[in-house]
RNA sequence: GCGCCUAUAGCUCAAUUGGAUAGAGCAACGGACUUCUAAUCCGUAGGUUGCAGGUUCGACUCCUGCUAGGCGUGCCA
């Protein structure tokens, strides 16, 4: 489709340039051709606005600058064209020859799983991190919609060329996991019989905490009352941790969601390069001494408040081992790493580019794209707010166990998947669990998935009735002249760009819309005509030609969300 | 106070770099299974795109102001 769109765009460039010269058109220069959507076949194959870009330097109007172009395009000379249309206020609509419809089947014949694939990244190297959720709990539906946009993302990078890998940050130091340690401690305390303690301001109330304490007070006894306070709460700490951290991997597993590379905040803090950093800085004079603390000049960098590094106990911020991190992703020789925050990180993006900037990588080399929030509403559609410190949230196991309830383990997690793709990123998501489940099976998902299984039926019959597949250059695609079937096929011609641009904006959520739309125009066709059929043959062979790239593309694009494509449902 | 995000059909959401008549699903109503799977299809109904201006051939999209909600905003991450 690019090949033909550029083969048009000259066509219409010469077009132009014979009018200028013939006098016919007073601009002094040639245009690039802007290409605009044609949202319905009677809008053309292509279509451009062009004559309407012109109408203000030609002083024209815009039907008959169109007029003119139209005019200098010798339609025996160029056969890919079918037909030149002017419409609505002098849009110049072209009908392609039907061949392109039946070169993009064979395309996709012959790419199979890579269709729509390209190597527009040319192997760049891309690390997205993503989740990063503090190891103080399990993970809830935030982090769930986290996980399904970042490894959606990652697959459409490597999809378009790039090497791109999943990375998950464990902030396993810092306060958060030592009031985890505390916590715990207190619970551990309260299940050996303790009275009067209290979780402390900022500790964790989670039941799961108890849970874990009374497993630890039941499994190992009193032993831990031996250590004096503050080596407890380093070794429930670290329990915790692993526990917690292990409960995560598990959920992120089971939602098909696997990291490459877990990185630690902990072992990031102990490689040295925090302190690295802060020799870098103060060598540059970013930083200086007050009340007490280190600070950094982030005005300098067009921030309007600097910002504490070095607190007055002498323990590093978390901008620290966060900006050492980032060095630390530069040193491993990615060309570009993309962070995914939440909305309650905002505030830290551009500290931290400006940190990067200050470690003397460039501006584009770190990307921060923010996910919004999602909110949890009851019945009524009051929200309630989410807190892991106060132990009041829905973890992402406890959705797909419900999902599951209504309509099994696997389908669950494409249906929670689908969920959370099909929101644009900064779209700000209302959860309801009942209705997420009591619609769980409305879920978009089955209609694209049942699409797919229909084709897959489809071939099965043909299997039964003994009807073989023939080679495609056998095939009559002629026969495919149905408005249906062309529709459908410029539908498939569509993925490639669909894919390029959904991974370049890092919009995931334009594959599943589009898959909608494709299983959207492929039902309809289903149930209106037959693909086998006795009586035809000839048809037969080029209609499941047809069935077969639909299939090809429902099951790539499914890949892509990380959702199955099933043969039967 | 300042910064970021959001506001589109009763509900949940789309709408490519500014393009032609703003689209789906759910909910409502009426139809279609002797058929390659009815998790499907066909039809009806539903809109001043939060408000007010501006930019231009053209604005859901860009700019300004306002309203409402969310998030953030110097030693939590």
């Amino acid at each position: 489709m690019d090949e033909t769109k550029s083969e048009i765009q000259e066509i219409l460039k010469g077009a132009i340039r014979a009018a200028i010269s013939a006098g016919e058109l007073p601009i002094s220069e040639v245009p690039d051709i802007p290409f605009s959507p044609t949202k319905t076949p009677e809008h053309g194959d292509i279509a451009t606005p062009i004559a309407l870009g012109l109408a203000k330097t030609a002083k024209m109007a815009p039907r008959a600058i169109a007029e003119t172009i139209r005019k200098h395009v010798n339609q025996t000379e160029h056969p890919s064209i079918r037909e030149l249309q002017i419409a609505g206020p002098g849009f110049i609509n072209v009908y392609l020859s039907y061949e392109w419809l039946y070169d993009t089947l064979r395309t996709i014949v012959s790419a199979k799983r890579d269709y729509g694939n390209c190597g527009i990244g040319k192997g760049k190297r891309i690390q997205i991190e993503f989740v990063s959720a503090n190891p103080t709990g399990p993970l809830n539906i935030v982090s769930g919609r986290a996980a399904a946009v970042g490894d959606t993302l990652v697959n459409l990078l490597n999809a378009i060329g790039y090497e791109a890998i999943r990375e998950y940050y464990v902030n396993d130091a810092g306060g958060q996991v030592e009031r985890l340690g505390e916590s715990i401690d207190i619970r551990y305390r309260q299940s050996l019989g303790e009275k009067n303690l209290e979780i402390p301001e900022g500790g964790y109330q989670g039941e799961y905490i108890q849970e874990f304490a009374h497993h630890i007070a039941t499994e190992e006894g009193d032993v831990y009352l031996k250590h004096n306070r503050e080596k407890r709460i380093a070794l429930f700490k670290e329990k915790g941790i692993e526990h917690l951290l292990g409960q995560q991997k598990a959920s992120l597993e089971r939602f098909r969601v696997n990291f490459d590379v877990w990185t630690s905040e902990e072992a990031i803090r102990n490689s040295g390069k925090p302190d690295q950093i802060i020799e870098l800085f103060r060598e540059k004079n970013y930083l200086y001494e007050a009340e007490n603390a280190t600070w950094f000049r982030m005005t300098d960098f067009g921030d309007d408040k600097d910002c504490v590094v070095i607190r007055s106990t002498g323990e590093y911020t978390y901008f620290v081992p966060d900006a050492a991190y980032h060095r630390d992703k530069y040193d491993r020789g990615f060309d570009k790493v993309i962070d995914l925050f939440g909305p309650d990180h905002q505030g830290h993006v551009p500290r931290l580019k400006n940190f990067v900037k200050a470690l003397g990588l460039a501006d584009d080399w770190l990307e921060i794209d923010i996910i919004q929030q999602v909110n949890l509403v009851d019945a009524d559609g009051n929200r309630q707010d989410m807190s892991k410190r106060r132990g009041q949230f829905y973890t992402l196991d406890l959705l797909i166990d419900e999902l599951a309830e209504a309509v099994g383990e696997e389908f669950a997690v494409d249906v929670a998947r689908y969920f959370f793709l099909m929101r644009s990123n900064n779209a700000h998501l209302d959860f309801n669990l009942e209705l997420a489940v009591t619609q769980a099976v409305e879920n978009p998902v089955f209609y694209i998935q049942y699409a797919h299984a229909r084709c897959c039926s489809i071939f099965q019959q043909a299997k039964e009735q003994q009807i073989q597949m023939i080679p495609i250059d056998d095939t009559t695609l002629e026969l495919l002249s149905e408005p249906s079937e062309h529709e459908l096929i410029r539908k498939l011609a569509d993925f490639p760009s669909i894919l390029l641009s959904s991974a370049a904006e890092r919009e995931a959520h334009r594959i599943p819309h589009y898959l909608y739309e494709l299983a959207g125009l492929f039902h309809p066709y289903y149930n209106k005509h037959r693909v086998l059929d006795a009586a035809n043959m000839e048809r037969t062979h080029a209609r499941l030609v047809l069935t077969q790239c639909v299939q090809t593309v429902l099951a790539n694009g499914l890949k892509l969300l990380g959702i199955s494509a099933p043969e039967s449902m």
